[in-house]
DNA sequence: GTGAAAGCGCTAACAC
DNA sequence: GTGTTAGCGCTTTCAC
């Protein structure tokens, strides 16, 4: 629209130089800290006077200079997220999830006035990522060496992932509690009667490690085992391996899948050889939806936004110990 | 001046005041400015005064304040991203790509030396949004309302969306060719002698739209008509349209679905009816790998780089016309 | 209620 | 090669 503010008298200097207050200012013939003022909404400036520079500074197209503000204040109301999900793991960067979590985390920091700079781990924005008041590390939550490099800034620092329970003086971690949810599936497949279960999933990785381990606790009170079966995290590589199980197993009669996609896998595996097996997937994603299956569900969005606050209450000085955050189980067909 | 750290054996002046390069100057007993020139790998600092200076700040984990630099330097490598997926609407906030999408735009951008500002268009942010050097609008491409307030705001703008194919004067839209993506299906399905196809979706998104209109043109060559199917973007919705349709219609043999979700509904609708139907998706998503469903592959992360190579050109002041998106047609079982 | 002066930490421009 | 001076645009004293 009008961005050429044709100049009122008043020389354009430069070909593109930015309104300032002292712009606003020589309009409304008031001093520049009055202009501060106004657009702060301090009570100080008289309502009449406040009006008249709000419009001025619409009228110029006036926009704060940030790095201004913040060099005055010494302070940087920003936070770097760093998303480190490599490719080939657990998570795929088509993963969903993900987005979600870094939705409820922009969310909760721009509820507290902050900024949200994000990046991938590419060392070039070496400065933007360590000129931030702290650090969300978004990715498999222990890589060890990703969390060392950036635990090194000396900056506010909290990791998503599975927490190591050691209670160890590592970084602040916040994440899903894997166990509760891996319990609920082996309630739910209680419930329905079963007792001879199987956990499909990559051990490797430490949430999975907690979700069998969660769902092995919970069997184990009814005297019951669970029978780990390796698998890569595709509903391809998860088929083949639930054949193979239930070929060799006749007893098999239920499987808790790490993931949505390797439950998938297992009820086709499980249809194909016409055997009932009751199946609990994880993500409730839409896969689980589409295939009905019966799903852990988490609170991605939640998680996000508990990230930003730990790390908050992490720059201001406390010491937080943010819970794990409960799953919920979604009961669909199988 | 007014020298009031004069103890500098006192390594803790306040209670977290940040080394600045006037302390790594007083450190090495050189100026200031040659510190900055140091930092920076100026060739004019000699090579044995660079060691020591950046041994020193090492030492005393200096960080540059970029606030600073940003405010001497008078610019802003700084680039906002908002996302703006409202829920309920074509892409849900768990729609796995704009994730991908945001990946390949935070990479070019930190190539080029840019951070990126992710915010949800939460107006508290405001000043955070408009102090950067441009803007790059993720979410439903032609929301008028969103665009038109962001476009307001004098900034470089860059929108990710379906083209509206009319060259009017309106934001830079980035975005894959859905139109070829829809004549890829056709392709695919005249391929296999099909010759009643029907379109599923929701004809109110531009993309939708456009991956119907690019199907019927290229079946239009061949002298055949596409059936539009009216259907929420869900595989229960889908399935139900499709369950419909075929009985309805004796002669239906293929259906193009505007998404995966949608086309592994309509795959079980067919399969129930025990109805020979060719079917190909959209987005070549894990439910499309998960269902063996032919699908039409969207370059995500290229449309990220896009984006961003976009928006910088027009930050450079030069008029950028950006090409679409090719698509590419991954064939699987159906 | 308003203003004048000072300075946050950095770097371009010019000395030397 | 290195240093001195100045100033980016803002807000906090402290006057009035």
């Amino acid at each position: 629209m009008a961005e050429q503010t044709n100049d009122k008298s008043e020389p354009v200097a430069g070909p593109h130089r930015r309104v300032t207050l002292e712009d606003i200012a020589r309009i409304c013939e008031v001093s520049k800290i009055t202009v501060s003022r106004a657009l702060r909404k301090s009570p100080k400036v008289r309502p009449a006077v406040r009006e008249k520079i709000e419009a001025a500074a619409r009228e110029a197209g006036y926009r704060i200079n940030l790095a201004a503000r913040d060099l005055r204040l010494s302070h940087r109301r920003r936070v770097a997220i760093v998303m480190d999900w490599t490719p080939n793991d657990a998570r795929p960067m088509s993963d969903p999830y993900p987005l979600v979590l870094l939705g409820g985390a922009v969310e909760a920091l721009a509820t507290a006035g902050y900024a949200a700079v994000v990046t991938t781990s590419d060392p070039a924005l070496g400065a933007e990522v360590s000129d931030t008041s702290g650090l969300i590390l978004l990715g498999q939550g222990a890589d060890q060496h990703t969390v060392k490099e950036y635990s090194e800034l000396g900056l506010p620092l909290v990791v998503w992932g599975e927490a190591d329970g050691s209670g160890s003086p590592g970084p602040v971690v916040v994440g899903s509690d894997n166990r509760l949810g891996g319990a609920q599936a082996a309630t739910y497949l209680l419930s329905r009667g079963r007792d001879r279960c199987a956990f499909l999933g990559d051990l490797r990785h430490a949430e999975m490690r907690a979700r069998r381990d969660g769902c092995a606790a919970a069997l184990g009170e009814q005297g019951q085992g669970l029978i780990d079966v390796d698998s890569d995290l595709t509903a391809a590589a998860a088929e083949a391996e639930v054949e193979r199980l239930l070929a060799e197993d006749g007893g098999i009669d239920a499987i808790f899948a790490g993931s949505d996609l390797m439950a998938a896998g297992a009820k086709r595996a499980a249809a194909r050889a016409g055997r009932d097996v009751a199946i609990v997937g994880y993500d409730d994603s839409p896969t689980a939806v589409a295939f009905g299956i019966t799903s852990v569900s988490q609170d991605w969005f939640g998680g996000g936004r508990l990230l930003a606050q730990t790390l908050l209450e992490l720059i201001a000085g406390q010491s937080p110990h943010p819970p794990s955050l409960p799953t919920r189980l979604v009961t669909r067909d199988t």
